[in-house]
RNA sequence: GGGGUCUUAGCUCAGCUGGUUUAGAGCACUACCUUGACAGGGUAGGGGUCGAGGGUUCGAAUCCCUCAGAUCCCA
């Protein structure tokens, strides 16, 4: 062997941090609007800035890179646009969380002065992830990092508020919000939790006596009494004759005596409880539309921080917490006879996230954006496939999720994010107007005021825009398509002429994300593109899967099930941990994750390594080349052009896990196994040139269709083989150009491949050492193989010597390819009886097949019915059956 | 409660508009081999009545219905 041959082992951490650094030095990942080529773009979905790399990062990114770098070979300008969102939740919980542990409530804070800590919060753990990528081998365009906060795209997103209220779209109104009393704080419904098996509460009933009556009650239950002090119906349902006749009557709220009506609704279920349900729209959502559809009126009875306030009628209780006047109301009603019944029952209680506190529902003035119109053109866009979901399926759920859009809540009663540009000058409901800067909104205020009024006058709205608000301007912030120079604010367009970036690149190619935020963010980025663009912001959207642990549970934090990502590409390298977490992640399926999958990842390096070590550890000698030389490079040359086919099918589908097993194929079976072994010189003999020569440039190819997957160890090979120029890297090579590829060698090859596996088989069986030279014998015409596939089976499985015969051969071991018969001379070790139970089993077999086809041909109904090539396919099934069972017979019959 | 998706070998999945063998792959498993690229290797093998039950059809893993289970989204 070569001296210079390196270790056995693929040391991964040797390598990648140096090619990251070289590819980023060279600006390999730098695109520009101005080169020429078709451009290629992704745009990342931007992880939460605070956040750390997690295993879902880790397989969203890896799909990402592949495609990218795939695009630059393939000589697209390939952007890919790096950058995080400010996730105004989940950011200002840590920055809370920070606070608190130092000692300082939010509460004791002014805005500014909590934003100042969150900036230095975020500029100390900001864009750790980004770093992170790049251990990954992310390929992203760095000189491009966005910030959904950076001044610019600040400004675009207020920009667009203003502009979609002048259009119309948004308006403030009431809405039964998820209220956190503890946070004091609305809460978007993902930000609710429950418990997987419910909680144990109590369901009360409660008598209320009918008015004019003295002695008639109407029993209801509920789970929250504490809210009965802000009834103003009870309502059955109008086909239960339990309750017809006191429908319209009027019943008294205990302890009050407020009249409240009996009314009747579909919502209510005639089997929960006692059939009435109290009906308190401030307090229950089911009730606020039950009240908005009996025109009922609404009494709050509970504040901010979750205590009751006035409106309860009841002084005591004015001022305690919700829970505590549970407790105190129940003993009243049971005192003053209005309990009827207490029971326990399992039910959903909703919990926020953050504080565990339970939810409150709440009417709340909100900010909202009308869905329905806006939509329309995003709906169809995916419908007809203008957009292209992969996997397909999720265009249901897209579709069921458009057709039945709500009007979309945009505030968020926090301080870290867009501060809502709605500026209020007076009491009035409508004492406010709408502007991007402080100044504009004076001008306009005054003259809505009719009044000159000065900066004091105006206060603006204290909360800000839910971040997907803004997220979903991305594909086109990134290239600031909302500065000035572009945006046209009468019309409410961007000009895309007037921005070459964004003109060059929008739309994106593929949108790499997960299906839980299908809706809140890619049905939004669709509807903006086209509200600002009149155009798509990608072509295809690939969904991946959740990674879950073995047990089936989402990889979390919080559960601490989850592997960390930077240990992994530690132990296995980035390249094992890439092709491992690729392996098993078909598009929309859940990735069961198992540290298994990056061994066989690290593996699949080892391997490549060791396959380079072989080539490179041969010393080179010009000489002829031999026959079976030529004809594994003349068969692998079309075996790779097939697979080449067959890699770049499964991109265009979006099948990247195929694609990834189709090349881990045609590396490890074809070329490791096959190719190398045809051709692997006798031990410290050296290789022709030819052959070497070839050699290397196939390994070059497959070097290239391995980059997008494993992009470390190819480039590190793609230097070893050469000396090669300052630019000349893998990772902007070209992708090998599809070409025909000959099925007459491939089909030849495979021929010669089933005959070396059948004679391996024959040396299991047999106990035969590969050392064991042996003879082997055709039933066939010399036509059906030449001379190079019968020297390359001759050199796999150590055979010295390959006659061709009419007769079958006695005292041998026998094996069919196809129909053609094999015979292996092997007097004296031949067992008669484990040949005659083989020859049986397979018998067996193939009567069973034949029986199986005859009965088809035999029906009538198929004869008559079925399409001529089907018919066609079943006899010939049938004769080589038939052709089969009878050499295997005459075999039987040669036994002794 | 409404809607979607899924159920194929021990595990993870292919199987596209029904018909190329009596269902495939990778991993795992079993046996054997192995001083000569790689034991993180090689060769071979076992393993599934395609969730259950009906139906359509000459023919169903594939189309339709019912049921069961898993999972996600919306309320």
């Amino acid at each position: 062997m070569n001296p210079i041959n390196p270790s056995p082992k693929y040391n991964p951490a040797e390598v990648e941090d140096k090619w990251y650094a070289y590819w980023l030095e060279k600006g390999f990942f730098h695109a520009q609007h101005n080169s020429g080529k078709e451009p290629f773009c992704i745009v990342i979905p931007p992880p939460n800035v605070t956040g750390v790399l997690h295993m879902g990062h880790m397989l969203n990114n890896t799909i990402q890179d592949i495609l990218v770098r795939k695009a630059r070979m393939q000589g697209k300008e390939a952007c890919w646009v790096p950058g995080t969102d400010h996730a105004s939740i989940a950011t200002e919980a840590r920055v809370v969380g920070m606070l608190r542990e130092r000692g300082i409530k939010k509460s004791d804070l002014s805005r500014d002065e909590f934003l100042k800590y969150a900036w230095e919060w975020k500029e100390k753990y900001g864009g750790i992830i980004l770093e992170q990528l790049k251990k990954l081998g992310a390929s992203c365009d760095w000189e491009r990092t966005n910030f959904t906060m950076d001044p610019d795209y600040y400004k675009a997103v207020i920009r667009v508020f203003v502009d979609l209220y002048k259009k119309g779209y948004i308006y403030r109104g009431l809405r039964m919000i998820n209220w956190d009393c503890e946070a004091k704080t609305a809460l978007s419904n993902e930000e609710v939790l429950y418990k997987e098996d419910g909680e144990r509460s109590i369901l009360y009933s409660v008598r209320y006596r009918i008015n004019g009556s003295d002695d008639e009650w109407v029993t209801i239950a509920t789970q929250r009494p504490e809210t009965i002090l802000g009834d103003v119906a009870i309502a059955v349902n109008p086909t239960d004759e339990r309750y017809k006749k006191l429908v319209g009557k009027k019943v008294l709220v205990p302890f009050i005596h407020r009249e409240i009506p009996i009314i009747t609704d579909d919502y209510v279920d005639k089997a929960f409880g006692t059939g009435c349900l109290k009906v308190t729209p401030a307090h229950d959502v089911n009730d606020y539309e039950i009240g908005l559809r009996h025109l009922l009126p609404v009494i709050d009875t509970i504040n901010d921080d979750g205590t009751l306030n006035e409106k309860c009628e009841l002084p005591k209780f004015v001022g305690k917490d919700r829970f505590a006047v549970r407790k105190e109301i129940v003993k009243d009603l049971r005192e003053a006879g209005h309990l009827i019944k207490e029971e326990e029952f399992i039910t959903r209680i909703g919990r926020s996230e953050r504080t565990n506190s339970v939810v409150e529902p709440k009417l709340s003035l909100q900010w909202f954006v009308k869905m329905k119109e806006i939509s329309n053109t995003a709906l169809k866009a995916v419908e007809n496939d203008e957009i292209k979901l992969h996997p397909a399926k999720f265009k249901n759920t897209y579709r069921h999720w458009m057709e039945n859009v709500r009007d979309w809540c945009i505030s968020r009663q926090l301080w870290w994010g867009h501060r809502i540009p709605a500026y209020y000058f007076g009491p009035g409901e409508n004492d406010f107007v709408v502007a991007e800067t402080p100044v504009v909104a004076l001008t306009l205020a005054s003259q809505k005021a009719g009044r000159p009024l000065v900066e004091t006058d105006l206060r603006q709205d204290a909360d800000v825009l839910d971040t997907w608000a803004s997220s979903w301007l991305w594909p086109m912030q990134v290239f600031d398509g909302f500065d000035n120079e572009n945006f046209d604010s009468v019309r409410g367009k961007i000009i895309r002429t007037k921005n070459k970036d964004l003109n060059y690149f929008y739309p994106t190619q593929v949108l790499v994300t997960a299906p839980e935020i299908l809706f809140f963010w890619v049905a939004r980025m669709i509807i903006a593109g086209y509200e600002y663009m009149d155009e798509k912001p990608f072509e295809d959207v690939y969904l991946t899967g959740i990674v879950r642990d073995k047990l089936g549970r989402k990889m979390s934090k919080s559960l601490g099930n989850s592997p960390d990502p930077l240990d992994l590409i530690a132990r296995y390298g980035a390249d094992g941990v890439r092709t491992g977490m690729l392996f098993s992640s078909p598009a929309g399926n859940d990735l069961p994750f198992d540290e298994k999958l990056c061994e066989q990842g690290r593996n699949f390096a080892n391997k490549i390594w060791n396959a380079f070590r072989l080539v490179k550890g041969w010393e080179v000698a010009e000489g002829t080349i031999p026959v079976e030389n030529e004809i594994a490079i003349q068969w692998f040359d079309s075996r790779f052009h097939q697979s080449l086919e067959e890699l770049n099918d499964h991109f265009t589908k979006f099948r990247l896990s195929d694609a990834l097993l189709t090349v881990y194929k045609l590396v490890w079976d074809d070329f490791c196994a096959w190719y190398l072994e045809i051709i692997k010189p006798e031990y410290r003999k050296p290789i022709d040139g030819e052959t070497y020569r070839k050699t290397i440039h196939h390994f070059e190819n497959i070097l290239k269709l391995l980059h997008p997957f494993m992009p470390f160890i190819t480039e590190e090979l793609w230097h070893e083989f050469y000396e090669r120029k300052e630019k000349d890297c893998i990772v902007v090579a070209s992708w090998p150009e599809e070409k025909g590829y000959d099925t007459s060698v491939l089909n030849h090859a495979a021929l010669s491949f089933n005959v070396v596996s059948e004679i391996r088989n024959l040396r299991n069986l047999k106990g035969l050492s590969p050392k064991e030279s042996l003879t082997l014998y055709l039933k066939a015409a010399e036509t059906i193989l030449d001379k190079s596939f019968i020297a390359v089976i001759q050199k796999l499985s150590n055979i010295h010597e390959v006659l061709f015969t009419k007769n079958s051969i006695d005292q041998a071991a026998t094996f069919l390819v196809g129909t053609t018969e094999f015979f292996v001379p092997l007097a004296g070790k031949t067992d008669a009886v484990k040949e005659r139970e083989t020859i049986l089993k397979e018998l067996e077999y193939l009567q069973g097949f034949l029986v199986s086809v005859e009965k088809k041909l035999s029906n009538e109904k198929f004869v008559n019915s079925a399409p001529p090539n089907v018919i066609e396919m079943e006899r010939k099934k049938k004769e080589d059956a038939e052709v089969k069972i009878k050499s295997l017979e005459e075999n039987l019959k040669g036994l002794p």
